[in-house]
DNA sequence: ATAACATATGAACACATGAGCATACGTTGA
DNA sequence: TCAACGTATGCTCATGTGTTCATATGTTAT
C-alpha cells in the first residue's frame, strides 16, 4: 500500500500523509504564540526600532529622532514591545530609557538578518 | 562630557548617542525585508502550513484538511509564500506537491519555536 | 502649588490583510 | 471534445494594525 493511497475517491486526501501530519503537527495555541512573536518583528518600524535598541539604550525622544517618528508613535510601538517582554525600561527624572530585554530576540533578529543577506 | 550631553535644551536628544545610532542603523530597505520575512511567519495558519510542509510534502487538498480551511484560502496562502519563495511546487496530474524551498526558513521557525519554549 | 517637559494612552482614521465566493485554468479520462 | 476534478485567482468584506491628534500621567525645578 502505497503512502498515496486515496482515502476515498470524492476527496483527493493522502489518508496516511494527512494522518501523520495531524499527529504531529504544532497546536493551535503554539502557532498563535508564534505568530504573535513573528508579527511583533513584522513591522519596519519595529524592526528598526528593536535594531536601535540593539545598538545602544535610548530614551523615547531619541528614538524619535532615530525612527523619523513622532513621540506618540514612538510611545505606542515600545508599549507593543513591552507588552511582549521584548524591551525593558528605566525611568531617570523625566525620561524613560529603554533597550532590548530579550537576548532571544536579538538572536531571532541577528538570524533574520542573515538570510536576507546570505539569499 | 558624558555620552548623555545634550544638542539642545528645548529637546532631549542625547546627540552623540543619537549620531552613532544613526550611522549603524539598518537601512530602511533592509528593514523592510527583514519585515516582510517576519510577517510571512506572523500569522497563524501560516505557522500551521510551514510547520506541516516542515513534516512532509503535501497537496492543496490535504493542506486543507490538515488545517481545516477552505481549498481557497490554502490556495492564497500558498500563493503568498510562493511569492516569497518559502515553498516549491511540483505538478502531477491534476494536483500540486507543496513543500518548504528554503532551508533558513526552517531554521527560523525552529528558532522562533525554541523561544516560546524556552521562556 | 505650579509651570515645564518627557512620556503614556485613548479614540479616530486610513490602510493592510485573511478568508469566502464565484469563477477561470490546467489536467485527465472517456 | 467534453465532463470531472484539483488548483489558482479576482473581487469583496470584515477585521486587524500603525499613525495621528488630543489629552492624561508623572517628574523636576521654581
Amino acid at each position: 500500500m502505497d503512502e498515496r493511497d486515496f482515502l476515498c475517491d470524492s476527496e483527493c486526501i493522502h489518508a496516511l500523509a494527512v494522518r501523520e501530519v495531524l499527529e504531529n503537527i504544532i497546536q493551535d495555541a503554539k502557532a498563535k504564540k508564534l505568530a504573535t512573536l513573528f508579527r511583533a518583528l513584522g513591522d519596519p518600524t519595529r524592526v528598526k526600532l528593536i535594531h536601535a535598541l540593539k545598538l545602544k539604550e535610548l530614551c523615547v525622544c531619541d528614538l524619535g529622532v532615530v525612527l523619523n517618528l513622532s513621540q506618540s508613535a514612538v510611545s505606542h510601538q515600545l508599549r507593543y514591545l513591552r507588552n511582549l517582554n521584548f524591551v525593558k525600561y528605566r525611568r531617570q527624572g523625566k525620561m524613560v530609557y529603554y533597550s532590548l530585554d530579550d537576548e532571544h530576540i536579538h538572536e531571532l533578529f541577528q538570524q533574520g538578518l542573515d538570510h536576507i543577506e546570505h539569499v
